[in-house]
DNA sequence: ACTTGGCACTCGGGAACACAGAGTGCCAGA
DNA sequence: TCTGGCACTCTGTGTTCCCGAGTGCCAAGT
């Protein structure tokens, strides 16, 4: 029942409601696009459409704005990806490729997806479960403390201060350090637990308290990192668009980690972008907001999410090209480092 | 001309304002609190405390709100610093205590000082400036690359991914890092470049190329970071507060780190808490809002700032007591690690 | 079987208006 | 110097009214 008209009607409705922010009518559809038909023939399409749930009138006698169910559509059938334009993408790469670490790149990503797409970007960092031991590091800070660090592949590096039971001295240290790297080195971390369940037994008796007490640290870190770092930028643009739903919750929202996580989280598939509209949110602050995910890594591999938060009434085409873009530089700039 | 009936008009007026957000009137005032006095006489000392600049009435007719100057004079000699409660006291102590790294201090920090005021908490990393080099690593990465990673007294951890010109063996890598850190160890960040400079003339020939590339990494990864990282937390609580300007202008300082930096870095006297009232402040995007800043730091060397920023109409006292006891709890944890 | 023009109907939003209430300034008296 | 009284001046709110955009339906045309 959905013939061709209907959906470009329907396509029309959402590019004028995106870029007017008005609810449109029959007689401003026909004037706008050349859809070669009379405004009563719209209304009765715009009933139609009306009646199978893809737009909705604010009150009787109002124009149409389009449902979550329309964008809906909208997003899998009537738009293309828009790609960025050259400049752009050459502002991308020349940005990105200035960070000098880890974080760096994060909060450049970060920031540029913000100012691209004018909305909230989200990105989460890059998950340490998918990477590798580069190196192990053992500081000594003092006679009983001393400092551990863990170098993965993705130039991330976990710290941890390790109060130590006895004093112990700089060789056995070292000598902890050798072993470490040698059992570890290049071993991917959800392996690190299995790697190094019997390292006591393999250490001379003296040694065993002090290698169990920094394994025990180096564990729980791994542990403690699993629900990832996510970082947002952006939130300025929030206060232009007007949400129907208090600002408030979205700002909530995103100082949530939690949440964040798992808007980021729960998508199937990785290697798309996805989007989720409105209602289809599993966040009840964030009704009236959707969110374009892609996710992102070195090679095939996937490490981590980016994306965009944004007003249902938001432009697709060109945020999720945006957001497709920012996520193939990145994965670029990580595969290189 | 400010007599204490004055004053204690002004303290009224501010107080009523602050807890209603609605200009107060002479009889509202002599209702609320017992000044002893007619509301006549209120209107006449009213009219002379807005002749004198502390007050202003938003419109003829209407109560009076204070003026940046009645906040200034309120907070400089008719209020107090409220302490916290016990149990706030220990929750803070408590929350602050499960930090494990400096990442995580300061997370906890900011979020702990957003939720105690009800708004947003803004905090300054540990300056590296005055904090010293406990510990060079350099970690070969692959043939050609190695990570550098500099570890400070205050748990800081500086990392740069650096490109070698040749490929170098692990022994002269292993000779530069011990060679480093003699010459670095204990060393005040800001000695750093002096320490350095002749450092490659008193290596052999062949390892010169190799520690001129490392050194411009150190000295460039000290310079970069001097302008020190801030984070914020507590947004939300700006969606409450209804401000004079707009909320955007708000938020986008609070993402401008350079803003932020000048927020809180100009204040003289680090040891006390400071207090700059709406157009006191160097923003313009910021009038109508206040900060309130405290230094912290291990010892009695201030290592960075923390403080709030609200809307002028603030609760000064409370947030004043919030802001110094934070600052203070982290103190106490960052000289205990 | 669609499409189209016409037409009556509906509702939201803005303008005009009146009004109550809070607050002020001033003055005369204690 | 303080106080009570009084006239005045605002803003905010509620009411009413009207315009216009937009709809739904119907009958006529292709």
């Amino acid at each position: 029942m959905v013939d061709d008209r209907k959906l470009a009607v329907l396509r029309a409705i959402v590019e004028d409601y995106v870029s007017t922010n008005e609810p449109v009518g029959s007689k401003a559809l026909a004037d706008r696009h050349s859809l070669g038909v009379s405004p009563a023939t719209i209304r009765n399409d715009m009933a139609v459409l009306e009646e199978q749930g893809y737009i909705a009138q604010p009150h009787t006698s109002a124009g149409r704005v389009p449902t979550d169910k329309g964008y809906r559509l909208f997003v899998d059938r009537l738009s293309q990806v828009k790609p960025l334009s050259a400049p752009e993408r050459r502002a991308i790469e020349t940005f990105l490729a200035g960070a000098v670490d880890i974080d760096d790149v994060v909060m450049r990503t970060v920031r540029l997806l913000a100012q691209l797409t004018r909305q909230v970007a989200v990105v989460q960092y890059p998950t340490m479960t998918n990477s590798k031991v580069r190196h192990v590091e053992l500081v000594p800070l003092s006679e009983r403390r001393l400092m551990f660090v863990l170098i993965t592949n993705t130039g991330r590096v976990e710290q941890r201060v390790v109060e130590l039971p006895d004093v112990v001295d700089e060789n056995r240290v070292a000598h902890l350090r050798a072993t470490l790297n040698a059992c570890l080195d290049g071993c991917g971390l959800a392996g690190v637990p299995d790697m190094v369940a019997d390292l006591p037994e393999r250490l001379p008796a003296e040694d065993r308290p002090l290698a169990a007490t920094i394994l025990s640290v180096l564990l729980e870190s791994l542990v403690d990192r699993h629900d990832e770092k996510i970082v947002f930028a952006g939130a300025a643009n929030l206060a232009g668009a007007d949400f129907t739903v208090g600002l408030r919750d979205v700002l909530e929202a995103l100082e949530e980690q939690v949440v964040l996580m798992r808007l980021l989280g729960e998508t199937s598939d990785l290697s798309a972008l996805t989007v989720r509209i409105g209602s289809e949110n599993p966040y009840t602050g964030l009704q009236g907001t959707s969110i374009v995910v892609a996710g992102y890594g070195s090679g095939d591999k996937q490490l981590a999410r980016l994306g965009v938060l944004g007003p249902t009434r938001m432009d697709y085409p060109v945020t999720m090209g945006a957001v497709r873009a920012v996520a193939r530089y990145v994965s670029q700039i990580l595969a290189a480092s």
